[in-house]
DNA sequence: CGCGCGCATGAACCCGGGTTTAGCCCGATT
DNA sequence: AATCGGGCTAAACCCGGGTTCATGCGCGCG
């Protein structure tokens, strides 16, 4: 179960060819994605840290994931946008037209298999994350992360995984604390 | 964005012609996948009702979703299944090897569309459920539920609605007075 | 240098969901 | 017909998360 590692230095260079790969700074704070916007524009990370979000009828934002160091985000369907990005460091970014990505995908028989590859790392995150919502607390999905994630934990902001754990900044401080109390 | 219609039709015209299209009856309260088991191959509802569910650490069953009349489960990869699967109807269900579905994927020209069909669809249908459980409260997905799926709701004991919607079924009793006292 | 702003944390209170126990209804079994 | 069992609901209690208000800290800006 292969990352994105496989499919962006093919993409890169695909790109390349093409004139299209005009990768950009963009300063952390930067809104890199509204929700609700036109969507079909795949965004490639090069460097820096990205959370995906959702925003709640009532207003609140929830983070649906990160995206740290090189990965990819967006959406491949030419459908308003399901998630806003916003970057949490300063980051440096690629982005290309989803239309031409597809096109690639139906004729390149190497991207073919990588974006095939791509696709099942995704969905297996994906499933993980589901089933973490459902079947865990958010104390447990934070253990989890600990174990799974320390270095990410390390960058973000308390607020942030707090809104990706599915609690208040509050409650994430005081779970904390639980957990202080109970092992040191 | 179609859904499951496409492609089923598909899969048992070359199945038949395969000699591969089996499809058997099921008991309702059959348990069709059991979570942990070998994975790898693909289930073709024909008829009847079947939940999706995940076993949590503590041994709670949560539902990740339902499949009714017509649809695809289970998983084409050749790894444990991260699900069960069991039948709340008497059900009609045709079970096809993962790895020859793929090698249809591969191959058969007709496939390959429908199944990327399908493959949206079904993304497309994660993401509104992670959406539904990040942003949403149990209450307010259960209206929701009652505005897209009231003929599911039908079919369903209050049990699986309620570990559908992620709470118990104490909570969702609850849940219902509560709308009722508020709309009569 | 001091001011202010945003982030993290703490305390107090409320509310909704989990848990336990009990009662009801209904369908199946004997 | 009587009984058993499972599904649904109700009531009482507890706990964890949301909300609000307040404090402290660190950083940048004037």
């Amino acid at each position: 179960m292969d990352g994105p590692d496989q499919i962006i230095p093919l993409l890169r260079d695909r790109a390349e060819q093409a004139g299209r790969w005009r990768p950009q700074p963009h300063a952390k704070g930067a809104m890199l994605l509204s929700q609700g916007a036109p969507g079909g524009r795949l965004f490639v990370l090069l460097r820096g840290l990205v959370k995906l979000t959702y925003l709640s009828p009532a207003g609140d934002e929830w983070i649906k994931s990160f995206v740290a160091d090189q990965g990819l985000f967006g959406d491949l369907e030419d459908a308003p946008q399901r998630f806003g990005a916003v970057a949490l460091e300063d980051s440096q970014i690629a982005v290309l037209p989803a239309a031409w990505v597809n096109g690639l995908i139906a004729t390149d028989p190497a991207i073919v298999g990588a974006a095939a590859g791509f696709s099942r790392w995704l969905a297996d995150r994906k499933q993980a994350r589901e089933e973490a919502l459902l079947c865990a607390t958010p104390e447990q999905r934070y253990q989890q992360m600990l174990i799974t994630a320390p270095a990410l934990l390390a960058r973000l902001p308390q607020q942030d995984i707090a809104r990706y754990l599915r609690v208040t900044p509050i409650a994430f401080s005081r779970i904390k604390r639980r957990l202080r109390a109970r092992a040191g």
